[in-house]
DNA sequence: CGCGATATTGATATAGATCAACTAATGTGG
DNA sequence: CCACATTAGTTGATCTATATCAATATCGCG
């Protein structure tokens, strides 16, 4: 099942089997996707939403001297444009970071769907505004939190997000990001976040090695990131 | 006519005036809010939404300190708190920085609204998108430009949206932040802010005073922030 | 008019950037 | 499947933007 992931593990999934097949029904071929492409580009109209099947991917944009900023990480169970179904254009670029599996709604098929179902659209908007929730966090992290606080609380944060999905095993899970990726991601430079793993490492929190992240101290890690899961309004039993 | 400035200036606000009727119907008793009144705290239920009529409004964060994070600014024509309508909870707390005027709608009328009007809820959606892209501006702001960028960007956005609006005239328009605020806006100390905004005063860019922000030089401005509109979906005759 | 909030200025400290060299992985074509 | 090329990670030395601490000045309100 294509949609088996979406909205998994987050308060108000309450997607009828109905509902559900009507989605499923909209989705188009399961496609691969190479790691490090690039599957939109910024400005450019869209006229489909794509749903992460397998992979991470991630939104970005790019400073004047072509430095840039992460401005999302998305796992499998993500929409991760559906901001463009509303917007018509993005305002970001959009990558895989792994290789990644994706299958895609178009947007006419999007708005029979909503008009026919004014539940499931509100739960499509409510996706969405869990990114919203997502970027007042990632600000958050930027505005307040020091280095080592800033790369916990990502830690912490996409911990919660695959577990949630069931991609979490004994603390160990799938971390394709590279040090640079996580500079972008944190605001800081990747000397800087090599050292700063470096400390987290001593400190007995985190190891990230060999493209995987393995939280040994949770509590002591969302301490350090001030890591507080509300915001990804995950169903209680999902959490932690 | 009380919605008369949302989405106003923005891109694909084909409102009929059946939907705005309808809207406008829905919507219950002005009121004031006094300036620093905070209106809606972290993890409260909400049963309703608000539209900001007049006054400048913000939401923020806390760290563990009780150090404050704005993470967006709101003005005259935006709903406030419409994340809160798919979401039930907000993840942060909502502020008057000046004295306002709000009126509200229930959910369960909006409810009701956008089953009746789809492509009128379609707008909803849109306008917490445009809130979605703001807060990855934002997420831009912070990891990649240095205080007098982040400063710069705060000035050029607000200028913008204030423009759609009505709200500029000659390049000035109404600024109740304090230096702290914007301190907590940008990431900084209010100190460090001070001396940035007396740099930026000193190249002949912008006069922040009395409560007032007088943008003198808006491409220099624009530039030292490194500020592209697009992503705020303006109209092309509203930009600028 | 006086008091609390806001703004300004100076001196010093520090987290993180920058620059540079080197090592360890990863992957690719022959 | 090896050899070499490329990418990613590590470490050290130095520099700088911004924080911090502290004192004073000014504004705006009751």
């Amino acid at each position: 099942m294509l949609t088996e992931n979406f909205l998994r593990g987050r308060r108000r999934q309450e997607m009828s089997a109905e509902e559900n097949a009507a989605l499923e029904a909209a989705m188009g071929e399961v496609r691969p996707v190479a790691a490090r492409q690039t599957l939109i580009r910024r400005g450019e109209r869209v006229y489909q939403s794509t749903l992460l099947l397998s992979g991470v991917m991630c939104r970005y944009m790019d400073d004047r001297q072509g430095e840039r900023q992460l401005v999302a990480v998305h796992f499998a169970g993500d929409f991760v444009d559906l901001h463009g179904f509303p917007l018509r254009h993005l305002d970001h670029d959009l990558a895989a970071l792994s290789a990644c599996r994706v299958v895609s709604v178009p947007h006419d098929r999007l708005t029979q769907l909503t008009e026919a179902h004014p539940h499931l659209g509100r739960l499509m908007w409510f996706s969405t505004l869990i990114d919203a929730a997502m970027h007042r966090e990632w600000i958050f992290r930027l505005g307040r939190l020091a280095a080592d606080g800033r790369i916990a609380h990502l830690l912490c944060e996409s911990h919660a997000r695959l577990a949630a999905v069931g991609l979490v095993q004994d603390g160990r899970f799938d971390w394709p990001l590279t040090q640079q990726d996580m500079a972008e991601a944190c605001g800081l430079t990747s000397v800087h976040v090599n050292r700063t793993l470096a400390k987290l490492r001593a400190s007995g929190l985190v190891t990230v090695a060999n493209r995987q992240a393995t939280i040994h101290d949770f509590a002591g890690l969302a301490l350090v990131g001030e890591f507080e899961p509300d915001y990804l309004y995950l169903e209680d039993e999902a959490k932690g």
